[in-house]
DNA sequence: TGTACATCAGTGAACGCGCGTTCACTGATGTAC
DNA sequence: TGTACATCAGTGAACGCGCGTTCACTGATGTAC
């Protein structure tokens, strides 16, 4: 039954999970101490090192949840997008903006992003997160070059664009416009920089229409 | 003869700082450690504690020195745009270009942005080394919005563009560029970002053409 | 249904190391008279 | 020009605390026969 029933310590796991997520994003990585996250989680020392045996171990959980989280809400916004209109790039347009809502209206002064917070985190710091870190940028790279392909069958776009550039260009700006958010301590810049992004993509495909 | 003539110790908090920049932004502020400075730069911890009075006093510090650093290449590098060309507009594209450039040509495989690195620090990471960064970047958004009104008037944008965001647009850009740039390990991200960012403040301003 | 054993989900105490910080002291250079 | 004192730019040793990690143990639940 090991796969299918809830096992009490799934529990608490997660509970670790959320804990440390919500304090790396503080404080990063580095500054955040374990015993700082049990004492808010309520279990002793050894209870954390029974789910996770290092402190890299937990950095790896918190990537993979975080990524797992990601992809679902990504999808289904992008989906609501399609839902209101069949053409792809107006659909897509539509998933930006929700997607622009979506940080508009995110409850915390300055939500932000994981794995962000890794980058700047000791090189060596465990292949294996650095690789996960690597596949999430580069499935959200693949995503975003399809549908600009799809939307460039039926609106070909005036002059030349590296789609995978303009696929990064997302990430690109979510990233960027968390760490400004974080230093302006204004919570705005990342959504209007979305919006900026879907004016972009407009005028590339429809000619500033 | 205090503020005229090179004391001795000028130098060695030089070399402190520039140390510890490069290990920052290696691995982080938490992640470096006073020890590893003071190994590196020959002196002891007691030398390293009469520059600075604490570590945090070293983090404000790396910051003004940074930021006037960035200032100077930035303002050198508008200026040659300038030069070349006495349109505002294109000066500004020729400058765009030469600022990818700048990033395309950089030594290591990827450079930092010191600010992105203390942003994911702890909150109350004292209040001075949020406010030089937070000034650093205003000082950014100003200089470009007061460049679009320049060129606005020549000419005109087909639709209201907000210029404070679209100014902000090329600090996220750097700052998730080099994000992307970390955890992709591939340091053409930038270069080809604010080539992106180049090509949608021609669209603004000339349509396209 | 009862007993024996295994696994799960932890506890509690101790560890050693590295970290930032302090403090009393010092040799070299600068300045006043 | 010589002497007295001040400042600069550090040294060296010690500090205590918090950190990640280990290890022997345990009570509750699950499984086999």
């Amino acid at each position: 039954m090991l796969e299918k029933s809830r096992r009490k310590g799934d529990d608490t796991r997660e509970r670790i999970l959320a804990v440390a997520e919500a304090a790396v994003l503080a404080k990063g990585f580095a500054g955040t101490s374990i015993d700082e996250i049990i004492a808010e989680v309520g279990i002793t020392k050894s209870g954390f090192f029974y789910h996770f045996k290092d402190k890299s171990e937990l950095a790896k959980g918190m990537m993979l949840r975080y990524l797992a989280q990601d992809r679902v809400v990504l999808d289904q916004l992008f989906q609501r997008g399609d839902d209101l209109n069949n053409d792809p790039l107006h659909g897509f347009l539509v998933g930006l903006k929700l997607f622009a809502e979506m940080f508009a209206d995110l409850p915390g002064a300055h939500p932000g992003c994981l794995a962000a917070s890794f980058a700047y985190q000791d090189q060596p710091f465990n292949r294996d997160i650095r690789a996960l870190n690597s596949d999430g940028i580069l499935a959200w790279r693949t995503r975003f070059r399809e549908r600009f392909e799809m939307i460039a069958e039926i609106y070909p776009p005036k002059q030349k664009v590296d789609f995978d550039a303009l696929a990064d260009m997302a990430a690109t700006l979510v990233e960027g416009g968390l760490v400004l958010g974080r230093m302006l301590n204004d919570s705005s810049v990342l959504p209007k920089q979305i919006l900026l992004y879907r004016d972009f993509v407009q005028m590339i495909f429809s000619g500033g229409k």
